[in-house]
DNA sequence: CCATTAACGCGAG
DNA sequence: CTCGCGTTAATGG
């Protein structure tokens, strides 16, 4: 779900186009942005005690971005990385309200439902102690944004050391539990692409 | 850089 | 004891 581009533009939002990758923010920077990604994808990620990545979430066009820490007066948790080159729409707090304000039809409720919705649908697979399940809960994750619904339809073009940072597991533990997958025909492999 | 495999350690069940 | 996951190292893309 995004917002109009032209309506944001109309107060004041900017477009950044960023090729390579680049960090948009850090964990610990101030929100003072509203940020929609029209084309590319950004990770958010944070590094545990020990230095390991965790990715908090990966996000793609029509996923909107971290409109929930706008509301707040917290540091952000993460760092947002830019991984594919990307279309970046930024407009201040501020004006982002203004808006918000003038156009009433325009609730982020439904966004913020959303996405709640998804944390708590991922948070069940991530609780789970069996790796099957939480990869299978973030496959669910991308494939219910994408627009190929049929099982083996959604090419996973996620690497496996993503999925291993994504889902805390380790990415040989990956291999072996996407194999066992196979066998049990959850998902399908040609070469190592991963079809779910 | 990422993926795969094998060998080993180790803790949980 | 057995099984599964993490770790390490080696190999290859």
């Amino acid at each position: 779900m995004l917002i109009n581009s032209n309506l944001l533009f109309s107060f004041g939002a900017e477009t950044l186009l960023i090729a390579s990758v680049e960090v948009i923010f850090s964990e610990g920077d101030h929100p003072h942005h509203y940020y929609q990604i029209p084309r590319g994808r950004i990770k958010l990620n944070h590094f545990d005690e020990n230095g390991k990545e965790i990715i908090q979430s990966i996000l793609i066009p029509c996923l909107s971005d971290c409109e929930l820490l706008l509301f707040i007066n917290e540091k952000y948790p993460v760092n947002a990385k830019v991984l594919l080159p990307c279309e970046i729409i930024k407009i201040k707090k501020d004006n982002f309200f203004r808006l918000l304000s003038k156009n009433t039809d325009i609730s982020l409720d439904k966004f913020l439902s959303e996405r709640l919705f998804q944390k708590y649908m991922m948070m069940q697979s991530d609780i789970s102690l069996q790796p099957d399940i939480r990869i299978i809960g973030a496959l669910k994750y991308f494939k219910s944004y994408s627009n190929f619904q049929e099982k083996y339809s959604f090419e996973v073009n996620l690497t496996r050391k993503k999925l291993a940072s994504m889902t805390g597991i380790r990415i040989e533990t990956v291999i072996r539990t996407i194999k066992q997958m196979e066998k049990e025909n959850i998902v399908k492999l040609e070469n190592s692409t991963i079809f779910y």
